[in-house]
DNA sequence: AATGAATGAGAGTTCATTCAT
DNA sequence: CATGAATGAACTCTCATTCAT
């Protein structure tokens, strides 16, 4: 059975040294504590390592933030374009799988999901447009379904351009609250979000019991 | 007619000197720098005053947080309150004109709903638990109308206890990308944010043209 | 009688706290060990104040490096303009007078000297141009006492335009080897430069004994 | 035809490896930002190899720059041997050809001769004592220069201890400020100087035209 | 209420150097 | 000989806070 603990590093090894510690440990860092309340001592102490090793890695503690948010992301997207392409044709179905993933995600990396929505301000130039314009390639996955369903009559809202991005709001918005040992489990969490979306691009909702 | 422009400042004078400016300072350089990221001499700066005289109006940076943040919580908490008792007794415009308010206060003071969603977390102890408890009722006054909408058959979701938070959030999140000079006015923000709140209800939704 | 000993410090109270003491000890710790090879602690531990304290009084090292060369450069050009002013109108004796004042400044302030000679590399932007001008313009007071002596007749140098700066550099020389209690006092060293100098604008010496 | 280039590097192969290239870039790195102020790595980048092989050929960074310095100074100590022997037995000839070869040097190789002027400081122990006996060397071929011609009567200075100090002090001061678009050529500087150490020691000048 | 000077702690970053490979 | 990773010390500079005036 696949751990899906929150213990579960989002960055797994990547062949070089001690990266993936640092990285995991930044990302931990900058969760507790924000990007600005985190010190580079604080991610050499979580990684393990020595201060000034860091450098041998980062450049800068925004080139550390840069990566692990770049991490986050990839792996978010990833996951999200897999659960669209298994979800067939329809988009009513799509939907909801793209959700039920997105969500799974949340649950799985809680704090990359925080670091990724409150720290990206901290990032400036190039290393912010990139982040930023990964960020829509999700948000563009669910604006297709969208209007997918929008023109095949499934969606009725009236705000098709903008239902999109409250979806994932809502979705992401559930990093902030949620609690492992909380009254919902991660598959409930993700049918009802899954349910909200279809609620908010007005599509027929299934009967519940 | 009132003021308001993104500029009008979310605390008007308190009678006690350079008070309003100090915390209006104290917002504006959270909401550009985060709290660790914002020094007291930014506040000061902002304020027109000396850095040692910020100590003259509050005890610690933590604490002239907490006074932004309570201001903040105070004003979105009247403008709810008050949409609702003037909203008669049915819960589907009860909701709407909550949302509407909720907005409202959001593009009013978009900075200060960005630091109030961002910054609580550096807070700690009763300053921190006041805060959250602000927040609650703010919630509370949604989760209300929520169970009577359905109880009285007009929300049918099967998810009463969780959609408060859910709208709550959505209406938040628009802080996070707003601009005045956005394709939607304030007035459709609040339109659309109402519908999107009956449909997570699962409220009968009005046609629309 | 004056004091011209070495202690005599180059920097005099400018009313402004602890100001001249931070100046004079970088102006030591500058001189012991270079610009780079310095530091704001050493500086701070030669001022007797902390390190945080010096950043109430110079933005940064360098600014701080400007403003100490600044005023060597002042006090050196003030008392080559008073021998000047002072020595009449013929340029052989404005010549003489100009270097033992010159001399004078070397050995008085023989750490200031190398500072200024060997650590204005170190400054970038405008403070290194204002430094630099303003060591032009002792030289250029020079260079019109040797044109004023070719076109009298008295200096018969075929190399008007560059005999100024070599005078210069030989008594800015003076810093890197002399010792208080060397072989020349500080009056024979004047003369002896000042001999130095109308021997290179090819002036006819006087007879020595 | 030898190449008297700025570029022409001071150490030639030393048939040892990366050598050669580690020595020109230290003192390329030196001589651009100082002893302090150039670190290990732009050194081996200067070089091409890593900063861990530069200690494959140099126990220390001290121990490198001594090693540059000496380069330098056996460089110009061999170049005015062999002026001072190729010059015959008159005083001023020798005297003439001495400065000569000196300017050339300072010339031919600026950075060396800047280098050499300002870092010996910051060597200790015996780095430094060889590095001193080295200088005082080709000083002392001078001041021999100087009391054959004050004994012969060929020079008249007041001053016959002092003015080989003087003359290199001269000489070496070209570094500073030299640079090969500049008005004067190496010829004609070399004529420029060897003229002022004439006058320094007092011994009758050529006309000129 | 208001200020400028002062401070200890700590920030991010770079340093010369070492070591295992 | 050559390298990349590692380290402890030190760097410049900023921080929140205090205090005398």
């Amino acid at each position: 059975m696949i751990d899906r603990s929150r213990g579960a590093a989002l960055i797994a090894d990547t062949g070089r040294g001690n990266e993936a510690a640092i990285l995991n440990a930044a990302l931990e860092a900058f969760g507790n504590s924000g990007f600005n309340g985190a010190s580079m001592r604080d991610v050499a102490r979580g990684a393990g390592t020595s201060l000034s090793n860091l450098y041998n890695y980062f450049p800068s503690k925004s080139r550390l933030l840069a990566e692990v948010l770049r991490h986050a992301n990839t792996e978010l997207y990833a996951r999200v374009v897999r659960a669209v392409e298994d979800a067939g044709d329809a988009a009513s179905p799509r939907m909801r799988d793209a959700v039920r993933a997105y969500v799974g995600f949340v649950v799985d990396h809680q704090v990359a999901m925080l670091v990724s929505a409150s720290e990206v301000r901290y990032l400036q130039g190039p290393d912010r447009e990139r982040l930023v314009a990964e960020r829509d390639d999700t948000q563009s996955l669910i604006e297709q379904i969208v209007a997918q369903g929008v023109e095949s009559g499934e969606f009725r809202t009236p705000y098709p351009a903008d239902a999109a991005r409250s979806i994932l709001s809502l979705c992401a918005a559930i990093a902030t609250w949620y609690r492992p040992d909380g009254r919902l489990s991660r598959g409930q969490l993700a049918e009802q979000h899954a349910r909200y979306a279809l609620a908010l691009v007005e599509a027929p909702l299934p009967r519940h019991d």
